[in-house]
DNA sequence: GTGGTCTAGACCACA
DNA sequence: GTGGTCTAGACCACG
């Protein structure tokens, strides 16, 4: 697995594992793999999966069994789009409405845009 | 002024000066103002407003005439919405279209995007 | 059988077995349930109930009848109470009272604790 | 410093710099040691100060100006006798209560508590 | 100087 | 086997 620069790459696993939960991947209530696992799948220590195992429990979206290992939890797939969309209303959002204003943006450049948002009428 | 934790705060500022050439708050020619005004006036080290501008000034943004000041460079604006606008498409623009993608968000929720996109026909 | 995150299991399911001996649950000489038997009442592995039977055994609170099952010792409820009052006035009252003076808590607020010491004069 | 090994260490330290908050002796808006001096002052690892201090973040209890230092929030005095009498009421009265019941503890043996209950009518 | 992240490796209690 | 904590040491960006 790759990284990125700007964030950290322990917010980027558990990205992946949001994206991962969310497309079905690891279904609702199922077991995630165990932090010593997960470090070898993807190349990084065992203290970060630890911490992004560690954020996403405070965030309800996986929950631990004692010995045995970490689950997706029941309301997981709501939590993380909520968080998703509250970033995006919150942050992203008004971040691109800003630029476009700054930049004058042309319809004709923003076409791919209008063209995604026809796809489903 | 507050500051975001995602980037450096040197970068916020930066942005902000650039912003204030695009909008022609500070025209090109003008002197903007000095590190240790403003320092003062958002609440920040002189370093980091020195280092601001001396990435300013690598970008050919603004340029140092020595005991006197900073000036905003013929170019820099031209320059500024260059950069931006290279940023804009190969990553904000593909990210924002993923994201609305994702999050499957309605016509009505992206109501305040329709909004601003339809000021300037 | 919900478990709190503080104390191991196998620590709580030997509480809670003491609990029943001290209340007249489990009389002195009767037969506990059996390993596989309080394994899936409490929804645990069979290997944690043997822990806490061990445990037990070892603080002479129940005996093993190779074969027949562990049965409630002569000398089990002394033996708790004994355990427990020895925690309680070395640890818990202690601490008890350290945080009723450092919250600076109103007799007012301590009023269940009050009704519950009236019960019995 | 010593510590127990109940608690993990980074909580007795957090515990410690709550304590510092509420006796005054670290004041509301004040600099706390900086991650090196405090890992040095109490003998552990930089990494096990780093995790108390981002603890305690979260709750509010402090706060981080970049690349200055942690300063104790405004409401952190408050927020910890909040956390604390939370945590009294849902965890340990409910708990000394119960052991309370359960050993059938006689006035006379808990005079150590109504002694400390009358000092302040 | 400050926080912040990551690695490598160890050790523990628990299931 | 699982999570959980801690250490030692390195490196980075930022002020």
């Amino acid at each position: 697995m790759e990284f990125k620069d700007s964030k950290g790459i322990f917010q980027q696993i558990a990205d992946s594992i949001c994206d991962k939960i969310v497309s079905g991947e690891y279904p609702v209530g199922s077991k995630i793999p165990s932090v010593r696992e997960h470090a070898a799948a993807v190349g990084v220590n065992q203290n970060t999966i630890m911490r992004t195992y560690m954020e996403l429990q405070r965030e309800n979206i996986i929950s631990n069994q004692r010995g045995i290992g970490f689950f997706v939890t029941e309301s997981a797939p709501q939590q993380i789009i909520n968080l998703r969309k509250e970033e995006f209303f919150q942050v992203h959002l008004p971040e691109f409405i800003r630029q476009v204003k700054l930049l004058n943006l042309s319809r004709e450049e923003l076409k791919p845009l209008f063209d995604q948002l026809n796809e489903k009428p």
